[in-house]
DNA sequence: CGACCTGAATCATCTTTGCTAATAGAACGA
DNA sequence: TCGTTCTATTAGCAAAGATGATTCAGGTCG
């Protein structure tokens, strides 16, 4: 019996659904369906009654999952057990990242890393976000940080942070002087300073704007954020940015943060950042410790929130294996 | 990650050799050396020692192999519990045993599952061995009792018992009036009756006289033990029988049964008794529960040893896999 | 020391399993 | 009753696993 097809049962029943299931361990729906299946013919017994809908747990379904919850746990505690007693000196953890992830935060994951692991080394690279799965699956890197990551056949995706996104504007504009947040209604027709298209974030962006029936003024794309900041701070217009990236604009006062509405208490856009490593193989002892570090403490100095830890993916990560809330209804 | 593979490695260990714990989990044993090099490279840890002969567990090891057994064993119990939800009234077990094994017993053990599992029904056929796994790897029989039995890629063996053989002779014969043991060499030269030519136990018996070297003259073969004592209490000559099945005829004092010598205190020739069923596909719960009613004691009434419980098969069944020490180094 | 022996690793091949994508089917809610 | 939203099913394909033969390495015995 695989212990996937157990962690797959396992949270079919967490998110009260197979699809949902399904995506928290990156397989398909199908392939979701037939491991449960595969389970109930093995044991000889119905873990979920189909008949009405939603479904329920049988009697016995219930009892399986206890069980199942506690072996997962169990094995994914051992396989770390193990992996703790490794020595990580010697190896080399290859950093792929994206530009927007603070360089000055990460420095300092880094530096601590090396304080608590003197023989590993860190290699950092930034690059386009595109890039990073691809040297990843190539193993030209280790880890990735990226934005609006998903999962595929041999890649895992760990919720890092949430990066809650607010309104950068001059000084000089009307929204700066707003005691209140923003609702998106009210940037219709704004001269806007964006993203490029090739971006995730772009895409995502462009898609919350849409569903709340923003019809924006694109005056300016750019590949990173320190030229969208640039931009605003020029006078080109206002932006949608991580507000965390805004912290130093904001306190030479050069650019003013606007927070977006929240509906009903959960931040409007979030852009999610994520640990990307390869699936299948064992990543080397520094890649282990150095991602622990990472998902030790998600918020870091940054003031973003760290990523939902309610669910578990297939690898035992606490945390939606999704790119977050936004992609969770989305194709693969 | 597959439980089997993880019980492979617990076999392995608890075997101290990759052939036996491969074959204690009816797989080749390169099977079984390439399951742990998985398990190793998943983990990205040296489970194994192989630099030095015998090879030992790295500290990694025996980590990995205490939490294994437990992750296992609970796997099993987990199975069980759930199995034991279930209703076995309403289901048929489907029963296929040799002629040897003691019809009084065996009904006995009917009767009293009749009575614990009311709703139950019970199909008993006796047939040649050969029959046997076949017709439950066709779904005809849920499970078999019989001797010899070799393990394979969907057949389960449960060892049951362990019928010591004794020499069988008329009260005339001189081996009657001995009060010890008769060594095997004593044998050579006398008249002998014995099993058919098809039998597993002929092959076995054959084999264990041919190892001390002695030499027999085969006066009749017959396939069932009923009348092999007959041509015995004839005159015909000696046989070699399990000492359980002789039980009525020495208290008509009709034949008289002596031990076959002891070696370092073990039965010299015992001819052990298995459970077969199918593997992969689950029976279904009358036919578990009758299983576990026949485990409980395997000795029955009829002085015959409980098999082995020393290791553990990839069911979860204690025992050794195989058919007994003869078979352990035996192909498959 | 060298031949032999035993047990594990490796290799080539074949079978089985598992995954996906597409599609059908079933249970609601409007 | 229709459309919507889940889940089940199916066919085809890619990957994993199992096997038998062979090779390799340690240990043992003459």
């Amino acid at each position: 019996m695989h212990l996937e097809a157990l962690n797959i049962f396992c949270d079919v029943v967490r998110h009260q659904s197979f699809s949902r299931g399904a995506l928290a361990n990156s397989v398909s729906q199908s392939a979701a369906s037939q491991a449960v299946r595969q389970l109930e013919r093995r044991l000889g017994a119905q873990l979920i009654d189909r008949s009405r809908r939603p479904w329920q747990l049988t009697p016995e379904g219930k009892l399986f999952f206890q069980g199942c919850q506690e072996i997962v746990d169990r094995y994914h505690e051992l396989e770390d057990a193990v992996q703790r007693r490794q020595d990580p000196s010697g190896y080399t953890v290859r950093l792929a990242s994206i530009y927007s992830v603070g360089l000055h935060d990460l420095s300092q994951y880094v530096d601590r890393f090396r304080a608590a692991v003197p023989g590993a080394h860190v290699d950092i690279e930034y690059m386009h976000p595109d890039e990073i799965p691809t040297r990843i699956q190539n193993d030209q890197s280790d880890v990735g940080l990226l934005a609006f990551a998903t999962p595929g056949r041999d890649l895992t995706v760990v919720p890092w942070r949430q990066q809650t996104m607010a309104v950068a504007c001059p000084p000089a504009h009307r929204f700066a002087q707003r005691t209140t947040a923003i609702g998106p209604w009210e940037l219709n027709g704004a001269r806007f300073v964006t993203f490029d298209r090739g971006l995730p974030v772009r895409r995502e962006l462009d898609r919350y704007l849409r569903r709340h029936g923003v019809d924006l003024d694109v005056v300016a794309e750019f590949d990173t954020i320190e030229n969208i900041k640039q931009a605003v701070e020029d006078g080109a217009g206002i932006a949608v940015l991580p507000e965390s990236t805004l912290r130093r604009e904001v306190e030479r006062q050069t650019l003013v943060a606007v927070p977006l509405d929240k509906l009903n208490g959960e931040a409007a856009f979030v852009r999610p950042l994520s640990i990307v490593h390869r699936r299948r193989r064992r990543l080397n002892p520094a890649v282990t410790q150095f991602i622990r570090l990472l998902r030790l403490d998600g918020a870091g100095q940054t003031g973003d929130a760290p990523a939902d830890r309610s669910a578990t993916t297939e690898d035992g990560y606490p945390g939606a294996a999704g790119t977050g809330t936004a992609s969770v209804t989305g194709a693969r």
